[in-house]
DNA sequence: AACAATAATAGGAATTATTACTATTTATAA
DNA sequence: TTATAAATAGTAATAATTCCTATTATTGTT
């Protein structure tokens, strides 16, 4: 994978937030240092970072949105504002204990948890 | 929610398979029953029935699929053949203790295990 | 059975997220 | 400095899904 100027400003972007930016939200930041960029950049850098396991990539609905923390972790999705939240559910024996207890190469457990988050108690 | 003749054919092949359809494949096992039943109308239904917790949807990577099983379990996804298998992770109270494990009103817990499925040994 | 109210539908247009295509630009190794 | 192939912009294409509207079907009431 060859350096590439927009690449890194994509990837500083991702490692910018804790908010698992859509390729969209991506893009918009980017044009504001970078006016010339275009979306299909946007997403092939996207892929490339998550090929080269420097970003993960999670399905939220029917959208994929884009994470930095490559740990083991889950996410809490808020149905009301759709945050999604991180949250270390299980350590990584227990992860590896889930793996194992079918009869299949496990490579990956992931896990939402559906609620309402802090913002909407009344 | 009124009767219609349509929205029990397309429960009646949800509840017919356990391969976790998509719309498109609904629509085409419907056409056969009824050849003038259009795309917008399975979409419509099954949302209905989701609604009105007859089938649950669930996302696979970013198109929507379609279960009978309203039982609380969780997916293996094959990551060859694509192919999504029902399993029972977590007993209701283990479930119910994920649910508890943080400061949010919890609905629901999905999980679902990356790996390959057993037709694929060597 | 006929009627009225309105939910459900077909068919197609519109939208959204994403990928593909192609001529041009850019990084980099020799 | 130049040759190469990767990266890019801009746009077209695709895929999944939703929206729109005139028509049809269900159902409660006569």
């Amino acid at each position: 994978m060859r350096y590439s100027h927009k690449r890194d400003a994509i990837q500083e972007i991702v490692y910018g937030t804790n908010s698992h930016p859509t390729a969209d939200w991506v893009f918009q930041k980017a044009k504001v240092k970078i006016p010339n960029i275009s979306l299909g950049t946007v997403y092939r850098n996207l892929k490339q970072l998550d090929d080269a396991q420097l970003i993960n990539t999670i399905y939220d609905g029917n959208i994929a949105r884009y994470d930095w923390n490559r740990e083991p972790h889950d996410h809490l999705k808020c149905k009301i504002c759709g945050d999604l939240i991180d949250v270390q559910l299980f350590d990584e024996q227990i992860r590896n204990t889930i793996k194992k207890q079918y009869k299949f190469e496990a490579d990956d457990v992931l896990m939402t948890i559906i609620g309402t988050c802090h913002k909407h108690n009344k």
